[in-house]
RNA sequence: GGAGAGGUGGGUGAGUGGCUGAAACCAGUCCCCUGCUAAGGGACCGUACAGUUUAUAGCUGUACCGAGGGUUCGAAUCCCUCCCUCUCCGCCA
C-alpha cells in the first residue's frame, strides 16, 4: 500500500509516477472520494464526540440522584443520526480502501521506464553459454534417458497437468540443489533458516499484497468467504517469511533481519494456459530457496544489491551462465519498487530464462503489514522496508543443470559444488 | 474431536455497566538529592486515525482491553459468533 499522504498531498506527481508502470490512477474519483470521507469523518466524529459528552453527563446525574429522564430524551436523535453517519462512512472508506488496496508500489527513481519484458535492461551477463559439438536437448528428453528421472505421465496420473514425479538420481539431484542453496545462504550469507507452514491464511496474503487482486493466482483450501477465512497454499515462501514481521516493532539495532526457506510453491497459473506446457518451467507445484530480509529504510537499496549478490553466488558456484536485467516500470512486479531478475542460460531453448527475481518492496509490504522498527532517539516507530529473492528457484535449477551438464553420451555431469550432496556421485548416467 | 480455564498497555497483573485509555508493580526515559559501592525523591512512559498546522511539533477530537457483530443514553465489563492459548481426555505421524 502506498502513504496515503502521498495521495492527499502529491496525487498528481504519484499519479505521473504510477502511469509509468501502466496503472492509471482514476484521480476525479479519488478526489471525490477524499473529499466525501474527509467531511463523514469529521461529522461522525462531532456525533461521537456529543454522545460521550452526553452519556456522562448521565452518569455523573444518575450517581448524584438526579431524574436523567429529561437528558435521555435529548440524546435520543443523537443515535440515529450517528449510525446514518457511521453508515455513510463505512461505505466510503470501503470503497477508498478497494482503491489504495488495487494501487501498486512506486518505482524507484533510476528504474528503467519501460511497457513489458522487451524493456527491461541487462546489468550483467556472467560467464559465456557453452558451446556443444553435439545436438543438445532439453530437459525433458535429457531426463527420459535417465531411468524417467523425469515422469510427468505419472504427475498427470496421479493429479493433473503442470505437475511432476521426479525418479531416483534425479530426484536426489532435486534435494540436492536445494540442500546446497539453503547451506550457502546460511552459512556465507548469514540467513537464519527458518521452517514455515504452507497453508497460509488471508492476513498474511494480504500482508505481502496476494490479496485482494490476485487471489486467483493461488490454491485456496476452501473458496474465500467474504471474511476471508479459508487457508491458502503459498506462491512463494515470501508471504510466511515476510509476514512474521507483520503487527510487529523491531529494535533497530535487531536490523536486518535475514531469513531463507526451503518450501514448495503452489501457484495456480491462470492465464498462462498454452505457455510453457513442456517440462519443468512453469509448474503448479515447484520448490523454490527464499530468501527474507527486513531492514531499515535508509538500507534497503543497499541491501536489494547485496541480497541480488547472494542469488548470483548459487549461480556462479554451479558455474551456470547467466544475465541479470533490471526489471523495467511496466514489468515489475506489484509491490516492488525495484526488482533485478537472474536469467539463467537454457541450451535447448537457446536462450535465458528467468531463474531468480529479487526485489526490493519498499515499506509496501510493511504498510500493509504494519511492521515497524523503532531507533531509541524516534518517538515514534516508523516502517521498515522488506526485500525478497530467489535464491533460487529449485526446479529451474535443476532444468538448468540438466542442459547445460548434459554430455554427448546422454550422461549428465554433476556440478562440482553439488557432488558432496549427492555423495560423491559425479556422473549420472543413462538406464543401461 | 470432547470437557474445562483463559486472552487487558514492553512485561507481570487489577478492573463485572458510567469520573477507566485503563490501578499497582517491574522494565525504560528524564530530572533532583546524596555521596561511596548502593540507595532516596519526583516527572514522564501505548498505537492508529482525523481536524488544525509549514510540520510525521503542539493542540483538539475519535477509535482501540484477541477479532467481528449485538444490547444500552453509555461496554474492557452483559449477550452471540469466530480465532488463539493453557489443562485433562480421545485420536494420531
Amino acid at each position: 500500500m502506498l502513504d496515503p499522504r502521498l495521495l492527499r498531498n502529491n496525487i498528481d506527481e504519484t499519479a505521473a509516477k504510477l502511469k509509468a508502470r501502466g496503472f492509471i490512477l482514476d484521480v476525479d474519483t479519488f478526489k471525490a472520494l477524499e473529499e466525501k470521507r474527509k467531511t463523514l469523518q469529521v461529522q461522525t466524529q462531532e456525533l461521537q464526540n456529543e454522545r460521550n459528552v452526553r452519556s456522562k453527563s448521565i452518569g455523573r446525574a444518575k450517581a448524584a440522584g438526579e431524574d436523567i429522564q429529561p437528558l435521555l430524551a435529548e440524546v435520543d436523535e443523537l443515535g440515529a443520526k450517528l449510525s446514518a453517519a457511521k453508515g455513510a462512512l463505512d461505505e466510503v472508506q470501503t470503497s477508498l480502501e478497494n482503491l489504495y488496496q488495487g494501487i501498486p508500489n512506486l518505482p524507484a527513481d533510476g528504474v528503467p521506464e519501460g511497457k513489458d519484458e522487451d524493456d527491461n535492461v541487462e546489468v550483467l551477463t556472467w560467464s559465456e553459454p557453452k558451446s556443444f559439438d553435439f545436438d543438445v536437448k532439453d530437459h525433458v528428453d535429457i531426463a527420459a534417458t535417465l531411468d524417467s528421472g523425469l515422469d510427468f505421465e505419472m504427475a498427470a496420473k496421479l493429479t493433473g497437468s503442470r505437475f511432476v514425479v521426479m525418479n531416483g538420481a534425479i530426484a536426489k539431484l532435486h534435494r540436492a540443489i536445494a540442500q546446497f542453496m539453503l547451506d550457502c545462504h546460511t552459512q556465507e550469507h548469514g540467513y537464519h533458516e527458518v521452517y514455515v507452514p504452507y497453508l497460509v491464511n488471508s492476513d498474511s496474503l494480504y500482508g505481502t499484497g496476494q490479496l485482494p487482486k490476485f487471489g486467483e493466482d493461488l490454491f485456496h483450501t476452501q473458496p474465500a468467504t467474504e471474511e476471508g477465512q479459508g487457508l491458502s497454499l503459498i506462491p512463494t515462501a515470501e508471504v510466511p517469511l515476510t509476514n512474521i514481521a507483520r503487527d510487529s516493532i523491531f529494535n533497530a539495532k535487531d536490523l536486518p533481519i535475514k531469513m531463507t526457506a526451503h518450501t514448495p510453491c503452489f501457484r495456480s497459473e491462470a492465464g498462462s494456459y498454452g505457455r510453457d506446457t513442456r517440462g519443468l518451467i512453469r509448474q503448479h507445484q515447484f520448490d523454490k530457496v527464499e530468501m527474507v530480509q527486513l531492514v531499515l529504510p535508509e538500507d534497503s537499496m543497499q541491501a536489494l544489491e547485496e541480497l541480488t549478490g547472494h542469488a548470483e553466488a548459487i549461480l556462479q558456484k554451479l558455474e551456470l551462465p547467466y544475465r541479470k536485467v533490471v526489471l523495467c516500470t511496466g514489468d515489475m512486479g506489484f509491490g516492488a519498487c525495484k526488482t533485478y531478475d537472474l536469467e539463467v542460460w537454457l541450451p535447448a531453448q537457446n536462450t535465458y530464462r528467468e531463474i531468480s527475481s529479487c526485489s526490493n518492496m519498499w515499506d509496501f509490504q510493511a504498510r500493509r503489514m504494519q511492521a515497524r522498527y523503532r531507533k531509541p532517539e524516534m518517538k515514534k516507530p516508523d516502517l521498515l522496508h522488506t526485500l525478497n529473492g530467489s535464491g533460487l528457484a529449485v526446479g529451474r535449477t535443476l532444468v538448468a543443470i540438466l542442459e547445460n551438464y548434459q554430455q554427448a553420451d546422454g550422461s549428465v555431469k554433476v556440478p562440482t559444488a553439488l557432488v558432496p550432496y549427492m555423495h560423491g556421485v559425479e556422473l549420472i548416467r543413462p538406464k543401461a
